[in-house]
DNA sequence: TTGCTACATAGGAATCATTCCTAAACAGGA
DNA sequence: TCCTGTTTAGGAATGATTCCTATGTAGCAA
């Protein structure tokens, strides 16, 4: 599926949605993009188009595509919520160092069984696989580091 | 191995931590917990104890536990942080619903093999398998409700 | 084509978790 | 017991997100 102005125009009407040229190019840009842009990108990315954009349509819009089912919430770490339009199923990596996230379609993940030990009345209806670690990028400024590879600054010396 | 005081006190000096009543009440509260508290859980846990208790103690202390590899923080949404001291390998369950979550200790989530189509130089340290789905009571209340089934509040009619 | 109406947009203010800053308190070693 | 660096508390600051509201506009119906 090609990603013409027609075939989003048609997913927005098969949803109830109005078609608005901001929307139309927010989501055209989140579609384009496999970065996982969080709200604010997404806003840089479509503002010189659109100077008047406001980021809280940003926002709003990418609530109603997420009620709507056109894109997805990812929420890796529980900082600023970033935003997926691939629909098919897929895992992420995340690398620890630069934070970009990798999609990851490996069949063999999307086979896992229901896990054990849960209350027998609870019903899982998805799931996901979050893989860490590092990009080779990050691997090697982290090896030239000296000083400690930890998260946050809490011991600062 | 039981949680008496001097287990935490001798934790924490092995990992180079004064031990302060505020920060071993705070530890032993996380310990004691099987909900993956916030921050603010943990304040109102540990408040009616030490009333003079700051939440920016609660949020420090957190950092400092996490850094010194004693807590680890679990993120379920890009909402609050939430907060586990159960260090051993496991994955986790939430519910839509009521947002609580389950740990899951099946050892079979534990051997998944590196995804594939990876580039060569990205280096996996870890993963976290999270199952989302509805516990037997959010179940309940949801087919008893007749309104949309949907996550947040965009489309307000 | 024109008008209507409900949904969209923009902008500013509000909210809420979290972090920053700073002075006073205190744990733990000398 | 004293000293020093860590910890604590409290208030202010930050930053993502949401709320509020007036104006604009897409899409339907006449």
């Amino acid at each position: 599926m090609p990603l013409t102005l027609e075939n989003i125009q048609q997913k927005f009407r098969e949803c109830g949605l109005k078609s608005t040229p901001q929307r139309t190019a927010i989501y055209q840009a989140l579609v384009q993009s496999t970065a996982h842009p969080t709200a604010e990108d997404l806003f840089a990315q479509v503002s010189p188009t659109y100077p008047m954009l406001s980021l809280n349509t940003v926002y709003y819009t990418l609530s109603v595509l997420r009620t709507a089912g056109l894109v997805l919430e990812v929420n890796i770490g529980h900082d600023r919520a970033r935003f997926d339009a691939n629909l098919s199923p897929h895992h992420h990596v995340i690398c620890q160092g630069c934070q970009n996230i990798l999609d990851v379609m490996d069949p063999r993940l999307n086979r896992l069984a229901s896990p054990s030990g849960l209350p027998d009345d609870f019903e899982i209806s998805s799931y996901q696989v979050a893989f860490r670690g590092y990009c080779g990028a990050c691997r090697k400024s982290k090896i030239s580091m000296t000083t400690s590879p930890s998260g946050k600054r809490p011991v600062s010396s």
